[in-house]
DNA sequence: ATATCCCATATTGTCAACAATAGTATTGAA
DNA sequence: TTCAATACTATTGTTGACAATATGGGATAT
């Protein structure tokens, strides 16, 4: 039930004829979202050359890929580095998620089919199984909830908020998440939050979606200011 | 009084060291906003490399940038196309302009310094005086429009919004204009609406700054909307 | 001891050649 | 005449080599 947020190589991987620079891409996307390469650490052309086994040409094709997904920052004739988001940073993606998802939910509202809203509480019912166990907890903090977003947009019909969202601000999140290890902070209450947002795109009343989404992301900024805040002068009175 | 934004060369092209991709990069991208290279014609590779005097390379690197502000589609093994944006295309972006834009003033009315209201209430003084002439009211129309929008983005102090918006939305909306070298269609009255929103910012009230901008960008939506089907109606009884 | 200059090394930027694929025209057969 | 197979051409994908720039260390002078 995890929906693949990393690579958009659904169809990609089987059969699809694809790039040296394509693939790397992916591959080195994945890597820089699971942490595997250090946010911040610097990106050597000549040795992920070799690792991967290819030549440095396709590589900087896909360096510069990642280079307009925002992972990776490039300076001339010094190299590119792995992005590293501070906490302002994500407040800014926030706020940015907050409109944009509460757009995707008005939209929703308005063009979600009956198969939609049943997947939706699929994935709803298959939360609440989940959410029982610590470990389907902390699955639900960690991957499900970004599953339960991207469903939504995908719902929105709008494909270029698709793109910015699923292609670009998720794997960030996703990113920052792994990055700062971060523990589930209110999964109940995101969970009924989950449920109220299905209900009001169910009954098209998009106005209420969007107040709902808008509200729904509010909340997990300010859970996650608080906690950072209250990591900072913990940090200080140590 | 002319924003440009079509190169973020400011600092870029005085002294600033900066790699062949890079330039050409900038110099594409203008190509392609101001409609030099046709929308949905074919990149090719050795024709645009020995026009600009580089070799495949760094070209490359520089579509793959294109790609990321999704100026053009590349398909393995075939080429690069330059982005044609349709009308279903263009009511996506406004409706995300409109919740984006609408952050945006939300957060100018929170964080615009006297100087940035100085600087808008400059850029709507000058936009009174152009919006005389015909030719004012097509500069204003054309160009000055984005000026404003462009301002006040910067006033947000959000960078990924300014991202976004500046760096690839607005791209797309200006190759648009040119594209379909659209007349102006509501001029006074979209230059009342900029003043009320910055009457509204001036005096740090967020929630109708935005409410008006949503309005305004909607407005735009609309107006763009029944000209297109006027278009599509007369098209169909001609 | 510190700072500065210079040199060696590693990395990035660029190029031209080669390989692989797609598109096109030509030939042949029904 | 039309369709299909084939050969040819143009374009894209990939590579390794070379040039330019930055980084780090060591020598020298203060």
């Amino acid at each position: 039930m995890v929906i693949d947020l990393i690579s958009d190589s659904v169809a990609n991987q089987s059969i699809k004829p694809s790039t040296l620079a394509d693939d790397v891409f992916d591959r080195i996307r994945t890597a820089i979202v699971k942490g595997e390469l250090a946010p911040g650490s610097k990106i050597n052309e000549p040795q992920l050359s070799r690792q991967y086994g290819i030549s440095r040409g396709p590589l900087r094709e896909a360096i510069r890929r990642l280079e307009g997904c925002k992972l990776v920052e490039i300076k001339p004739n010094i190299g590119a580095n792995i992005v590293h988001l501070d906490i302002s940073q994500i407040i800014e993606i926030y706020e940015i998620r907050e409109v944009l998802e509460g757009l995707a939910c008005k939209l929703a509202a308005a063009n979600a089919t009956s198969g939609d809203c049943a997947k939706l509480r699929e994935l709803l019912t298959h939360h609440e199984e989940q959410i029982q166990s610590e470990n389907g907890l902390r699955y639900y903090q960690r991957e499900g909830d970004l599953d339960f977003h991207y469903q939504i947009v995908q719902c929105s019909g709008n494909q270029r908020l698709f793109g910015m969202l699923c292609g670009e601000l998720y794997h960030l999140l996703r990113m920052y998440r792994i990055q700062t290890a971060s523990e589930p902070s209110r999964p109940i209450q995101a969970f009924k939050e989950h449920h109220q947002i299905v209900d009001s795109i169910e009954q098209s009343d998009g106005e209420l979606a969007e107040l709902l989404m808008v509200r729904h992301i509010c909340n997990a900024k300010k859970a996650l200011l608080t906690r950072i805040q209250g990591y900072q002068s913990s940090e200080e009175t140590d």
